[in-house]
DNA sequence: ACCCTCCTAGATCGATCGCTCTAGTACCAG
DNA sequence: CTGGTACTAGAGCGATCGATCTAGGAGGGT
């Protein structure tokens, strides 16, 4: 059964993004995973630093599946922007501002001191890019236009994360969501308009 | 002599810095800062998190006294946030994108977990929004107005400095660096033009 | 019946964690 | 010289860290 084995990082995911790596101990894996102890190595035999890298990985694609969530039924691109900063205001402060990014706090921690760590968050923001990506592409976008929008989505949504959580306020998500809705609109009204020429 | 315990807070905001919280044991910065293990105890009796606390507002002081040193010899006010975003990525470069947010690393780490520092924290962006307000409130924009854009700066930086770290690249400024630059200069067009009526 | 592989189960390892404790040193006030 | 305060110095506490180890149960193939 490798029920275990998802259990465990599934479990490896919720404690990282709450508590961040160093904080989370193999022991309390374990713990809230309902596995054995010994089930860790067998499956992991890299240690903690595979499980944690394979926990960042699944925790980015789970993320992803956000993005067509609520980008699919939003009437357009402004109000999806819109819709996905409210949503994760709104799921921010239903989890007592526990659950943010589910990698960045992993991100930031690991980046000077794991490798493998820092590889696996570096992956997932690049598979997040290349997710969002064709979706300004799509509308008529220049591919690097698109880029430096989607680019700068995630960094005001990870960044208003870190303020959120610290202030326990939802009010940075609210403005970064606003800013960046108008920042799309305006990048939908520039595009196919060779204007100055 | 005061001395030794001065050593102790750098030494402990330079690897906070880098690590973050649970990952940075009180034997390593006595070993950093060259301070004797009992000082700890003696100036700090409220141990590790007393120190980090301390660690933390002092890395706030610090970095906040960055806004005057970019802001004051920038010809304007958007230039000085190109500057400010430019300057960061300078810095992470040169430190081998080691050093970007003194504070988000603990931010993300411990607000689910100690109360006293995430007030740290929380309080130290409140001081750089404060520390920012007046400079745009200064060009004319209104307080709340000016107030939204100072929040979508700090946001911007701290999550762009995330992604710099994990992809070891400085796009992520770079995009979020032009952006904030231009909506500081919409900010501005848009000011004092009581247009709509 | 048999073995073999997969997985469980947890005792146990040395190292390190944050912290407490005692002893000793430096310097000032009387 | 004496007493007191401020700080240094590090041995050592129990607890926990990540990791290794052996032993055994479950289930399929032959």
């Amino acid at each position: 059964m490798t029920d275990t084995r998802e259990r465990i990082v599934a479990a490896s995911a919720e404690l990282l993004r709450r508590q961040g790596y160093a904080a989370t101990g193999v022991k309390q894996i374990v713990t809230a995973a309902q596995a054995p102890f010994g089930s860790i190595y067998h499956f992991f035999p890299g240690g903690k630093e595979q499980l944690g890298a394979e926990a960042i990985r699944e925790s980015g694609k789970l993320y992803e599946l956000l993005i067509p969530a609520v980008f699919d039924p939003a009437p357009d691109l402004v109000s999806a922007v819109r819709a996905f900063f409210a949503g994760a205001a709104e799921h921010l402060r239903e989890t007592d501002y526990a659950d943010a990014c589910p990698i960045a706090t992993v991100a930031l921690e690991v980046s000077s001191t794991s490798e493998p760590m820092r590889e696996a968050c570096a992956d997932v923001f690049d598979s997040w890019i290349d997710a969002g990506l064709p979706r300004f592409i799509a509308v008529g976008l220049d591919e690097d236009i698109a880029r430096e929008v989607v680019i700068a989505l995630i960094a005001a949504l990870e960044g208003a994360f870190v303020l959120a959580r610290a202030t326990r306020s939802t009010e940075a998500l609210e403005v970064a969501g606003e800013l960046m809705a108008a920042v799309t609109e305006r990048a939908l009204d520039a595009r196919s308009t060779p204007a100055t020429r």
